[in-house]
DNA sequence: ATCTCAGTTTAGATTTAGTCTAAGCGCCGA
DNA sequence: TCGGCGCTTAGACTAAATCTAAACTGAGAT
């Protein structure tokens, strides 16, 4: 499943007894469109350009049921800033349970290739984030 | 440089004329002991173990003034949640200026290789942000 | 046509992370 | 002893997100 579509989830939501209504078909139509990453700020904004008095409520609902559904992801973590005393280029590992967030050394990740990305991006730095279960949350199955 | 010390910070501290106070001394003691990733909740609470008493403003303050000297990092964006309709395997470019979150199709990133990880941890997925100036941000130098 | 009810939307209250402010403190040097 | 500068503090403030309770909607059932 490659880009959010109206139409699937318009029978997604029938076959689960939820109801497809007008600000719901406005949110959805606005991130079908989108081809960048907006802020929930921002869908309420354009969404209610077109169907005015759409409510916040209205949206992060619409916004975190989308996400349950894996129709829409977050980019990045949620939530508050967390601060590193190592300042050395590493990479992280999160658990997608417990979300603790552990160190990846530089050398356990092999060279990462870079290819074909547009001339007009200057990468200066890059680093990974590996996700799965750390070793408490597979002990507890 | 590789981690917080805080010699390190003391003698910076002086060269700019700036006070090691208790206070930021046990800030400072605690990132320097701490092996993982706390919040600016976590180090108030832990900081206010040892020396109570210690105001919120004056974590932050210390935090935002150790992030500037690069003495820590912030792990992942700070910030409001972004929404991607895109849900297909894929990573990100993020703009160190304007901080535009913009797409990399998975196959720019050649195969990652995940060397000597730990059998414990068990990796289902990873992503690569890439960090540097956008086109737009360049042409403005 | 009217009733009923579950699901939805809404405005506004609440929570939480983080910043800002203004008043007071404490050290150092004149 | 005094003045001043930087630091700390409590609390006000802001912004993102969630929660709540009341009103609304529309598809059956009567
Ligand atoms: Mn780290
Ligand atoms: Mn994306
Ligand atoms: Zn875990
Ligand atoms: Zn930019």
């Amino acid at each position: 499943m490659a880009r959010l579509q109206r139409q699937i989830v318009e029978t997604m939501t029938q076959s689960r007894g939820l109801k497809m209504t007008p600000q719901r078909r406005a949110i959805i139509d606005y991130l079908q469109s989108a081809h960048d990453h907006p802020t929930a700020d921002e869908v309420l904004q354009m969404v209610n350009r077109k169907f005015p008095m759409t409510s916040r409520a209205t949206v992060y609902n619409t916004l975190n049921w989308l996400k349950q559904e894996g129709m829409v992801k977050e980019v990045f973590e949620a939530g508050c800033v967390r601060y590193d005393p190592n300042t050395e280029h590493h990479h992280h590992f999160v658990c997608r349970k417990c979300g603790k967030v552990e160190d990846v050394e530089r050398n356990v990740i092999g060279k990462v290739k870079i290819c074909s990305l547009p001339e007009s991006q200057k990468v200066e730095v890059f680093e990974v984030t590996l996700r799965g279960l750390c070793a408490n949350c597979q002990k507890k199955r």
